[in-house]
DNA sequence: TTGTTATGTAGGAAATTTCCTACATATAGT
DNA sequence: ACTATATGTAGGAAATTTCCTACATAACAA
């Protein structure tokens, strides 16, 4: 439900995959689900329980079947909480950018003084 | 240094909290943030250890101290690993607004029959 | 040098997570 | 009613995380 929940079910890289399953292949029964796991299928059963507390997964019951479902609207919640940083970074590469930019011009006045150095002109 | 070093890095509520502060009031060292947690030093060293593995934060030592200051780039990394979701998002966002423009027009059309038989004309 | 300050590391206790093997529950088919 | 299928839950072992109190290290200050 909160954030927090949201976070710790994204660090188990079991449950990131089980995400990346449901967007590609869409909803599907937790025993399919639990197929592609190099794990027991309650295992997978739990790291599912996990996501749903996140709020992350949903279920509809279908005969003796469970349908999963990916319910993406929490992620947002990290989008928003990554928003701060994404313009940190940003400032970041924006002063990087200014100081190569000023290599750049020193770079030219160099080219310049070289150009006189050999001769050409002036003095 | 991988993704899953930074999803995991980001599970602890403490650890959140270290790179807001040093987001929003910059580089510290470290026993000027320890300060403001609720736990040990040595506890709150042991998270920014974690934080520099993931390559969160960066050290500078300066005399006795060390200044860690924020290193946003692998946070853009979970922003990438979060685009295909929120495209997801939105098509079900696209998906509910379809649905109640069908269900706007649905009424619109109950509207007319109403006028329809109030009188008006016609039959 | 001697003492003080800033910080990391060692070692271990407690809590949590992860994963397993039974087992319980509920639905479907015969 | 009986059997098979799909799935969750219980209980516990092993691994990991979190947090603590010493202790080690390194730089500054007298």
């Amino acid at each position: 439900m909160t954030a927090d929940h949201v976070f710790t079910a994204l660090a188990s890289p079991a449950r990131r995959e089980l995400l990346r399953l449901l967007l590609d292949e869409g909803a599907q029964p937790a025993g399919r689900l639990a197929e592609r796991f190099d794990m027991s299928r309650p295992s997978v059963s739990e790291h599912l329980k996990v996501l749903k507390d996140a709020g992350l997964v949903a279920e509809t019951r279908r005969g003796r079947e469970r349908h999963y479902r990916l319910e993406a609207a929490p992620l947002m919640e990290i989008r928003d909480w990554l928003t701060p940083y994404e313009r940190f970074w940003r400032e970041r590469l924006a002063a990087l950018s200014a100081l190569l930019d000023d290599l750049d011009d020193l770079h030219d006045l160099n080219d310049v003084n070289d150009v006189n150095e050999r001769g050409e002109d002036d003095g």
